[in-house]
DNA sequence: TTCATATTTCCATAATTATGGAATCGTTAT
DNA sequence: ATAACGATTCCATAATTATGGAAATATGAA
């Protein structure tokens, strides 16, 4: 996955309103709920929920289907996966951050480092 | 972990340079970086850098030490921990977003849904 | 058709975030 | 002291994002 995916993701997710929609949306699981569950669920006005999704969307974390006159957003577990495989490689240090729920490895090693000023400072 | 403090960790690392940062600071291990070297690696003004280093730290995704006139900044393993478990947990479906290197769970199940609408048009 | 419902787009406004030069602060060397 | 260095804060400006009422669009019902 692109860092800039991944930018994207986080962006979306980094917001209130939009981090709530989409932990709704998957709890709700593949069958999604409609923007009139989600504007009653979150308390949102319908055109401000509407914007939050277009921003979730256009970062690939929601898909949207229409039935009739809903339309349908589910969330996209693959684009979720991807964000957290990025972070876990990229952004921690390597098996440090796997979740809990994997065999926990040992965390880097807090080798003290000697800086140039503090060899100077006891010289 | 709440999640207040996770969508402020997503919203300092939803930025290039910011993310940019931190991947160096995570790469650089727990002896860090200073500002001036992060800013040679990223080509960024000092002002510029230092902007970003605080939001990174006021997100608790980074600490800072004093090493004679130079800041030592280091990533904080443990804080992104923590908003990894965050996102697997409640932003995935539990184990069907763990990373690669973790035993994969099976996805969970496309069951399509049986909507109002579909079942009317049926009828 | 005409009407009602679900949702979005449009738009103006408010609020937040990013940028980088100039000035400032803390630390060390002379 | 004073100079030099590393880094931050100050500040004005530009750019982006969030908000929600009003209007528009699409679908299905009467």
């Amino acid at each position: 996955m692109k860092s800039t995916q991944v930018i994207a993701a986080l962006e979306a997710l980094a917001q209130e309103h939009r981090l709530a929609a989409f932990r709704a949306l998957v709890q709700a699981g593949p069958q999604g709920l409609t923007p009139s569950v989600l504007s009653e669920k979150l308390g949102l006005p319908a055109p401000t929920l509407s914007f939050h999704l277009a921003q979730l969307r256009h970062a690939g974390l929601v898909s949207v289907t229409r039935d009739g006159r809903s339309l349908i957003y589910a969330a996209d577990y693959d684009a979720m996966s991807g964000v957290v495989d990025f972070l876990t490689e990229n952004c921690c240090a390597g098996a440090a951050c796997a979740p809990a729920s994997c065999a926990p490895a040992a965390k880097p090693k807090e080798k003290t480092h000697e800086t140039p000023a503090r060899a100077r400072r006891r010289a």
